[in-house]
DNA sequence: GTCTATATTCGGATAGAC
DNA sequence: GTCTATCCGAATATAGAC
């Protein structure tokens, strides 16, 4: 589970020890985080309002982080961790246009499930340290180049460098397009199954 | 000029009458929140960041502007009258693919060069009223729209409905993609004429 | 029209009871 | 492990001198 791999990664800065209760309350603050977060923003956001969203007390709140920022830093962890899993399993397959086809379609699924991390994620990397923003700008390099080097396999170099790179950087811009506007696509015009295939079909068509 | 725009617009709740005086210190207090922003976000800079990065004191400050929040609607207000400006003079044009064209050069021109205007509304919507954030979103469908209208101009409706949106979407995304990652693009291994050319070469190519 | 000084509220964080 | 009460600094905004 998501919460119990974030009390892992972080168990040096949480006071409460028992990992029951640390993650049952780690996914209480994150859920109220994201909620208040996407309407007014991270830092607008005050503990008060988490209090009052979780049900608990500051001390509560304290027990299982070690400050308010850490809580964007957790996020940036969860989002890195989940997004090389999947272009680093895609990559393992030898054909070029399924790998492709698979970290797209991934991608894709996947920040439809886990939305408000990856939307948090990329509204409020300003609010993490000048470390960790650079942090979370690699893990944007680590897609586009990834997508760059599988394109070039597919279409065996026909076009120049930039072509290539042009076509990814579209791509990702798709992807991130379909979670950062919750707003358009919550009428259900567009599945999220025939969002993953459009947006492989303009990469093909870009290719010819 | 555009702080004289701007002063026209909020002048009733502008304290200094003298447009001379205002519209000086208009400009040198959308200049440092940009700067102050593009860094740690519109929430986190302090009135006394601004007090530092323009020179100006407390007093001086709330001189030019009613409120801290005045600065981002001021912002939005700017965005959508130059985006409404650049649509409303391209679709004079009775040629399609002339005014497709010119929407998309002229957005990619303009995003450019009032890149941190662009950028803030994006990141900062969040701090606006509800009834400015809907107002800042109808910027963004206005340009969809519009768009996707021409695109069905152009193609002759040779695919369905979705398709057209669909390309209308990317379209955006890239013209977003490039003021929203500067440093992706400092470097300058995209000139923006090649930016824009490469943007409706794959609009054509999704097409076909 | 612009400054300094100040009022007032609210933020994050902690200490100690239970 | 969780709560209440409290500290302290920082924020926005204003009042009144120049």
């Amino acid at each position: 589970m998501i919460y119990t791999l974030l009390f892992r990664l972080h168990q040096e800065a949480i006071k409460t020890k028992k990992e029951k209760f640390a993650v049952n309350n780690l996914e209480k603050l994150l859920k109220a985080t994201f909620r208040i977060s996407a309407k007014i923003g991270f830092h607008e956001m005050s503990l008060r309002d988490l209090c009052r969203e979780t049900g608990l007390s500051m001390g509560g709140i304290y027990s299982c982080i070690s400050s308010k920022d850490i809580l964007a830093v957790m996020v940036k962890d969860v989002v890195k961790f989940i997004t090389k899993d999947i272009i680093e399993k895609a990559i393992l397959n030898e054909d070029p246009e399924r790998a492709f086809q698979n970290i797209v379609r991934n991608l894709v699924y996947t920040t439809e499930i886990l939305q408000p991390w990856f939307y948090f994620l990329y509204f409020e990397t300003r609010s993490l340290s000048p470390k960790d923003q650079e942090d979370s700008k690699r893990i944007e390099i680590l897609i586009i180049d990834s997508l760059r080097e599988l394109l070039i396999r597919i279409d065996d170099r026909k076009n120049n460098e930039n072509h290539y790179h042009i076509i990814a950087t579209m791509v990702l811009a798709m992807i991130q397009e379909r979670y950062l506007k919750p707003w358009k696509y919550k009428k259900g015009k567009y599945s999220i199954e025939a969002y993953a295939s459009k947006t492989i079909q303009l990469a093909y068509s870009a290719l010819r």
